[in-house]
DNA sequence: TGCTATTAGATTGTGCACAAGATATTTGAT
DNA sequence: ATCAAATATCTTGTGCACAATCTAATAGCA
């Protein structure tokens, strides 16, 4: 018989996800409240930096996200003068966002804002990318269980 | 003159943080909606099948919660009979809370659920735990920073 | 051309998170 | 003993997350 998984709370891997990643939000939330940002508002404008004018459901399909989160999340990005929402004339089912000039400048505050985020975690660099790949492997792990969209691999 | 970081989504650690931390909460959700319990309320079991009778003030600690997230999620934990929440007699400020038959009842089921998950996950248990220990290190980081908890108990 | 299925987005309802502020109890210094 | 500070919890308000459901627009096809 295999051993019991342990059902400690510090032993349980979903927890240090959960509990670091909102530790994170908090160490974003005082920068971003001074540039008029929520930490997953933030999120939508490194989408549009990328690429901007993509439709809610091309955002939602790059954060993990659906449309009863981004609808009042961009309703109050544009309520605050950061995006326009548009319906797309090619199909009106569509709503493509677009960023305004005030949203395009945070793109220089953000910068600067992890720049200093950076040195204030102060971890090597090389740490950090790892941590990040790993945790990407394990994403993509979970996505293939979750995601019943098409699943790359199929688990037996 | 350093580097100025990266502005792109997918370089971003908190992002794949949120986005694996979110993901992980989906695979459990089928399991605990079973269990009739959320994430957050399974992980304020899991603290007190460790320690019951705890204060909310100590159960906060342990998850990073204030008694703003806690107070309702209590008393919805009572309300479907898996605790019982009493003012101590010795220090009315507080309110220990502690397990029912029910509430102890689950820790069997949670066994069960976390055995079919590491089994659906399908990770060498080596590279889990490494992962963990990883993400726990960034945490403490974190917590030097944003600094008004314990940091946790290092296992392993 | 009509009908049906699909798709994109919006809406509704529940449950976190957390800041800010209110309340009640306890502690501690006079 | 008295009152100010500290403490634990509760309350209020804003903003996610996400399941479930609805609506409108489009695509596919007999």
């Amino acid at each position: 018989m295999p051993d019991r998984a342990s059902l400690k709370l510090n032993d349980q891997i979903c927890f240090a996800l959960y509990a670091t990643s909102h530790r994170m939000t908090k160490l974003y939330r005082p920068h971003l409240s001074r540039m008029g940002l929520t930490y997953p508002q933030y999120l939508v404008l490194l989408v549009l930096w990328e690429a901007d004018g993509l439709t809610l459901k091309e955002i939602g399909r790059r954060l993990y996200l659906d449309s009863g989160t981004l609808t009042p999340l961009l309703k109050r990005l544009e309520r605050n003068g950061h995006v326009r929402r548009a319906r797309s004339t090619a199909d009106e089912r569509e709503v493509h966002v677009h960023l305004t000039d005030a949203g395009r400048a945070l793109q220089t505050d953000a910068g600067d804002m992890l720049d200093e985020l950076i040195c204030d975690i102060d971890m090597p660099a090389e740490d950090v990318l790892r941590l990040r790949r790993d945790i990407v492997g394990l994403l993509e792990r979970l996505l293939t269980l979750t995601d019943d969209g098409a699943p790359l691999r199929q688990v037996v």
